[in-house]
DNA sequence: GAGTGGTCTAGACCACTTG
DNA sequence: AAGTGGTCTAGACCACTCT
């Protein structure tokens, strides 16, 4: 699921993850107790209890107290990379993704821009205009503004074949918190030609920004996808929640 | 925030909260460390940790190894309830809900309600359509199809003057669990009639299935609003994610 | 009544940020 | 170097579910 900075909780949640994606426990079975899972890892009830929280994270298991806690129905968990990079997204969901750069330059900052992004009077931003497809189908229009710090790294890239969101991490900038708005607009001429639909579908927006560990904002995108081809899932309850982005086949109801 | 079953944690948590919207710690100010706050309420560090969990649930801060916490900027928490009813929903963000009933029928469930509410062949549900409006103005419309017994209790009220879900909540049925799918689609007719636009409209949609603590589905619901009056906004990071329904007046970017 | 999860304590060591 | 949050342990009592 992860790879290892393995403190001893993640690699127990990673591997009831596991088990639950292979089928081990289905949805609506019951999982092991605490106790039997403190035994064979030889862990403290404690450590348990975070790997526990951490599916509570991911919305994938319910609790109450006195009995045992039950693998969640409906949706897949998604983690925090498949909601910022359209590329981990389309392979968690087994598409293919690709992509096609519309544009790409670099300008003084709009003052909606500088909000956004945090950046001082006169800042420059590169701006990268995109259209996104899985397995071939265009879905979305991706028009992102990065800071000028970060655009020059992503100015040196190949977003055809590269993720951006993999290539920085591997260059030392680490996403780490995004918030996303989600709304409803018309395809604007742009939009409908680069979407190959009519002007005035109904697209889901999706405004995008995302931070470092530090609060420092790496990304400022406005993503608008074709309002039947993709969604988004939420799961809730009294004390968590969880975001996932779905894609329903154009048969679905 | 709450009332009080009042574990310790949530109290402490909720003191923070209250704290925060009062504005003694503004967006990106440094909240009290966890030794401070363990002296403070008498506490163990355990303790303090479990309400700080709480409030990154809610997704109100941020919190990096080595550095205090800090409270997040941008659109403030909503909690659970917020979520599920529009009435909650727009007297946390200071506007008057209002509502119209169209129409209330009771009649054999189809099959895509059935699946949707675990029921069996046969089973009938009740099904609510009503316009929902914020300070006067329709904002959305809501399709609502309960199960049987809990229609029975729904129909039996004053949908116009009391929140159903708080009506339910007095009677003993318990909202813990929902899920949530949205996407964009056009105005039907009736749509654009019941809101007061033109057919075409691009209208944000909510579909959500609401469960008691057990799991067992206590409405299904698909909820349209204007896309240019509401948003959701979704924060999530690494290892947590929160969603909130946004209004966003017309004058906004 | 046995088992289970929810809450809480008191301690420990470590990784990291900050002055 | 001091302070802070992240991880982990070993125990305790309670509220609740299940059969």
């Amino acid at each position: 699921m992860e790879q290892g900075h393995a403190s001893l909780y993640r690699r127990i949640a990673d591997d009831l993850k596991a088990e639950i994606n292979a089928g081990t426990y289905a949805a609506g079975d019951a999982l092991p107790s605490e106790s039997e899972l403190a035994q064979r890892y030889g862990a403290s009830r404690g450590t348990i209890r975070q790997a526990f929280a951490a599916l509570r994270t991911d919305g994938i298991i319910s609790s109450r107290r006195g009995a045992r806690r039950t693998v969640h129905g409906g949706p897949r968990l998604q983690d925090f990379t498949a909601l910022l990079s359209f590329s981990h997204w389309a392979r968690a969901i087994g598409e293919v993704p690709s992509g096609r750069v519309i544009d790409l330059e670099r300008r003084a900052a709009t003052e909606q821009e500088r909000g956004h992004l945090d950046l001082p009077d006169g800042a420059y931003v590169y701006l990268l205009t995109r259209v996104r497809l899985l397995d071939g189908q265009p879905v979305m229009v991706e028009r992102t503004a990065y800071p000028d710090r970060i655009g020059a790294l992503v100015a040196g890239m190949r977003p055809e074949r590269e993720s951006i969101t993999d290539r920085l991490g591997e260059l030392g900038t680490t996403f780490a918190d995004a918030e996303h708005t989600i709304d409803a607009v018309r395809a604007t001429a742009e939009d409908a030609r680069l979407l190959g639909v009519r002007p005035g579908t109904a697209l889901l927006r999706e405004r995008r920004r995302s931070t470092d560990p530090a609060g420092v904002p790496l990304e400022w995108s406005e993503d608008r996808y074709l309002g039947d081809q993709v969604a988004f899932t939420v799961r809730n309850s009294v004390d968590h929640n969880t975001l996932s982005r779905w894609h329903s086949p154009p048969t679905a109801d």
